[in-house]
DNA sequence: CTGAAAGCGCTTACAG
DNA sequence: CTGAAAGCGCTTACAG
């Protein structure tokens, strides 16, 4: 008894047995209310703690979720770890932390590593164009609504075309979309989003990745010929582009938003920092978390805890919300000869 | 049978008893070559594993270890999870993320929350000027050489150290400090290695937490005002705030490093993207985590694993590493009246 | 309403 | 080298 007290050391001191502690402590089994006071307040005295492995053990049940998570360069890792951990944990979860190294086959590795460890469901985040398929096991899956295998996620189609409004009403024609990888489910439609704010004109696209693989690693993306070609506007897909944007944008003399406009997307934690701060779209993470771990929950029971009927409503995804800053601002007026002539001189 | 298979099933089906089949798969007891083959390969085939939950009953060990990072703001977030996760799981254990929010409160009840879930010891990565104490309990923290409770670190002293240098290398003299609060030991370790680096000399600080307190969230830095006094670097304390400085200065037109050179600490994900590119201190976490996982597994059985004897000899902590990218550069030799000028209107 | 008993899957002395 | 037995702490039918 020097150490944790156990159900047996609260029975035995008020000479009752181990069983009725257990029902008087978990509520199940009807206990008389004094003998559950007094049992639950010898608890409290001794400071009793459940032992998860005991429990575990006799239930079948660990009590502990596993997190998948793609790798580093998810932007928004931190931001799923927290939500996920919350939610998980007011539900009496835990949640136990694996990582794909954006390897997909490491992703599997991830999931089956925490099944092993005991979790009882797993909330995976997955690697763009990588499917979580074929674990008979509870799962849910943040991705975007368009991926197969998808059960929670922002509508990131909407808030394309939220975005791309924002820049029109603000008078820009002339966008340029910016995003990574064209593989990527979220991407994808994020893109779609922006175009149909624009009768699904064929905007120019440039993809980073692609542009990498040509020019190198961290090349600068060109987008001040875009500009010099009467570009108002960048679109980006992700705040991280769109800081790049800016910058490469700044460091060539061209005003954000005086110039040009810039968006990101995601509202990571700087955006509203930098300078000038970057419009963006966030979403609701909290909401997509809740969402991913009730749908674990009703996998594991049905009957404990009923399906999360928001999630038939909401196969479109989760409502991002538009967050105007300064990066974006209205199109300067038809650019006279002069104005693209000191672009051009700023810039050289 | 239909569920996971367990010792028995192994036990069962070759005919001898699950002390013998447990000793076979551990690799304790004594068993005979031969029927240790023999279990061995009729364990794989049937796809045998262990439970944990069995085995932390009988062991009272979980293996799982609890990460309580401070909160989201933590730009570090991301690579101290991961590294976690990768050192412990080298090591057999699993990680179950715990989050303070950056309450120190908060910080308290997460890791005895993770205690109560069964982990068997803490890395905690602390909030600013909180202590971590009291807990009778396998501990590692993490944060800075001159934290009472630091038990491994980098070098963030002599990181400050590095960076002053190679400013004054560059013909910097005056430099301007930018850190976020001065209650951080990791920041102060920093502020004043980059002094030294100053022969001690009293550089400008802005605080900037001080600074918002006064102007509000996100203001302005007012760094264009030290550029107009003469100064020509400015020397971060994170990257953080160094992009923050970065775009506050080309937003006002002035270059970076052509004007004024700035540098960072920590090396963010996107540091190596932006334009300039954030010259900046790594620390190596790899190494950080290897060691604070090994801390705490020499405190729950000293004999299996032996103190990291690397430990002592860090006691300064893990040294750090200078990236040098584009946003430092030379110091533009002394400013005549002009160049002034012309940073006067250009910011205008 | 209360309790005796079995069992969850493993490990660990201890005998043989 | 191998195995019978007890025990880790809890829960869950089942009797009483």
């Amino acid at each position: 008894m020097a150490s944790r007290p156990n159900l047996s050391d609260i029975a035995r001191q008020l000479g009752v047995s181990v069983a009725t502690v257990s029902n008087a402590l978990s509520g199940k089994g009807r206990v008389s209310r004094e003998l559950g006071d007094a049992i639950r307040r010898k608890a409290e005295e001794l400071g009793y703690i459940p032992s998860v492995a005991g429990r575990a053990l006799s239930t079948g049940r660990s009590n502990v979720l596993g997190l998948v998570l793609a790798d580093i360069n998810q932007p928004l890792f931190p931001q799923f770890a927290l939500n996920i951990e919350e939610a998980a944990g007011e539900l009496g979860y835990g949640v136990l932390i694996g990582n794909s190294r954006g390897d997909p086959q490491e992703q599997e590795r991830a999931i089956r590593r925490l099944i092993e460890r005991g979790a009882d469901g797993i909330v995976v985040v997955p690697r763009y164009d990588t499917r979580v398929t074929g674990h008979r096991w509870p799962i849910a899956v943040i991705d975007s609504p368009s991926s197969p295998d998808n059960t929670v996620s922002a509508d990131h189609f909407n808030g394309g075309v939220a975005i791309g409004r924002h820049l029109r009403d603000l008078g820009h024609e002339n966008v340029v979309i910016v995003g990574l990888y064209s593989g990527s489910n979220v991407q994808k439609d994020r893109v779609a989003g922006i175009k149909a704010a624009f009768d699904d004109r064929d905007l120019p696209i440039v993809w980073i990745q692609e542009l990498e693989r040509e020019r190198g690693q961290n090349c600068p993306l060109g987008l001040v010929d875009f500009v010099k070609d009467g570009a108002t506007a960048f679109a980006c897909v992700s705040d991280l582009h769109a800081l790049r944007a800016v910058t490469e944008l700044q460091q060539a003399g061209i005003a954000v938003p005086g110039d040009v406009s810039v968006t990101g997307f995601d509202d990571l934690g700087w955006a509203g920092v930098v300078a000038p701060a970057i419009t963006t779209m966030r979403m609701d993470m909290k909401r997509i978390a809740h969402l991913a771990i009730r749908h674990i929950l009703h996998q594991l029971d049905a009957n404990k805890h009923e399906a999360p009927e928001e999630l038939a409503e909401l196969s479109g995804g989760v409502p991002m919300e538009l967050i105007i800053r300064q990066s974006s601002g209205p199109a300067p007026r038809a650019r006279s000869n002069t104005d693209l002539a000191a672009v051009h001189a700023r810039s050289e």
